[in-house]
DNA sequence: TCCGCCATGTAAGCGGTTACATGATTGT
DNA sequence: ACAATCATGTAACCGCTTACATGGCGGA
């Protein structure tokens, strides 16, 4: 149940509707957490139920602006500090790699290039982000940073990884 | 549906009956594309009536074995090769890193240090795999090295993140 | 005889995706 | 007047998890 947890984080910053939570899922959690705007109106509907954030202000439209609540901020913590991190992690990519013994070794290669390729491309999407924004003050910036710092790593990781495996797979 | 690729690809090194494929998930794979007994016999079913396996022969206690049918390599062929991989990663690690700024820093460091650990313990765990399996011949061996080789870096990469991180939270 | 393993199947429920559906407001 | 954007809601479907349910076979 994390896309809760998001809402709830999202929120800590400052009261927003589920419009305005959507655009923050298309920008800077869409490679850690995405949701579509289906899921989130739903989710925030079960919240307000549940008393994690309430209705503060209505604007033009039906707009529905929401904040959190002292519960909701304790279940973030909660959730934050003793909920273990236990998510099985697929990848549908390694699954692949697994199985590259059923084509041949040119496809396989040619298949590991492509995952190369992909990953410098991520990498710089990543490093653009970085020059583009200012990471000077305030919680999100701090930690964003961090959250970038790792998705930088990881693509540089698995490019030098993917260039290694086509380099392994010799004729 | 990339828990029918899996099966399929399993099912190319020789035939095999639910269970046996179950022990498969529970070693190889548990890392890479995790799977329950309940869903496994389910898709197996499935994939029979899609006539992409067959039953080949029927053992004691119930047991049916399965093998590919030709419908079913192309199938899988067709998947490793032309099949964009695009599923969305979460990272609930990631969303909570994103939101440390409603604990204090002690906190944060504290979930940051515990995730090098946890980190280092993984990657350890698949140096131990390294070093007791054989990695002579075979494309499950050849590309399953790959795939372990991934992991090694992976864990590696998040273990250094996570002590960079720690210490970039300075009070 | 009895325990452990082999072996399969089904049902309830949840989170996520896709698609459908509606309508108000603002700016040009 | 019209288009773009703001804004919310619902329904069908799918894959995954958890739990329940059943029973045969082999070895100690």
């Amino acid at each position: 149940m994390s896309l809760r947890h998001a809402l709830l984080g999202l929120l800590v910053d400052k009261p927003a509707s589920g419009y305005d939570l959507l655009k923050d899922f298309a920008g800077s959690l869409a490679n850690v957490w995405p949701a579509t705007q289906s899921q989130i109106y739903t989710e925030l509907t079960k919240m307000a139920a549940a008393e994690l954030i309430t209705v503060t202000d209505a604007g033009p439209r039906g707009r529905k602006e929401y904040a959190l609540t002292d519960a909701g901020l304790a279940e973030l913590r909660h959730w934050l500090t003793e909920i273990p991190p236990n998510r099985p992690q697929r990848s549908d990519v390694l699954l692949r790699v697994f199985f590259l013994g059923v084509v041949d070794r040119e496809q396989a290669r040619e298949y590991l290039r492509g995952l190369a390729e992909k990953a410098r491309q991520e990498h710089e999407e990543l490093v653009g982000i970085l020059e583009r924004t200012d990471w000077e003050g305030g919680d999100l910036a701090t930690y964003g940073r961090l959250a970038l710092e790792y998705g930088l790593r990881f693509t540089d990781t698995r490019r030098e990884w993917a260039e290694w495996a086509v380099d392994r797979i010799r004729t």
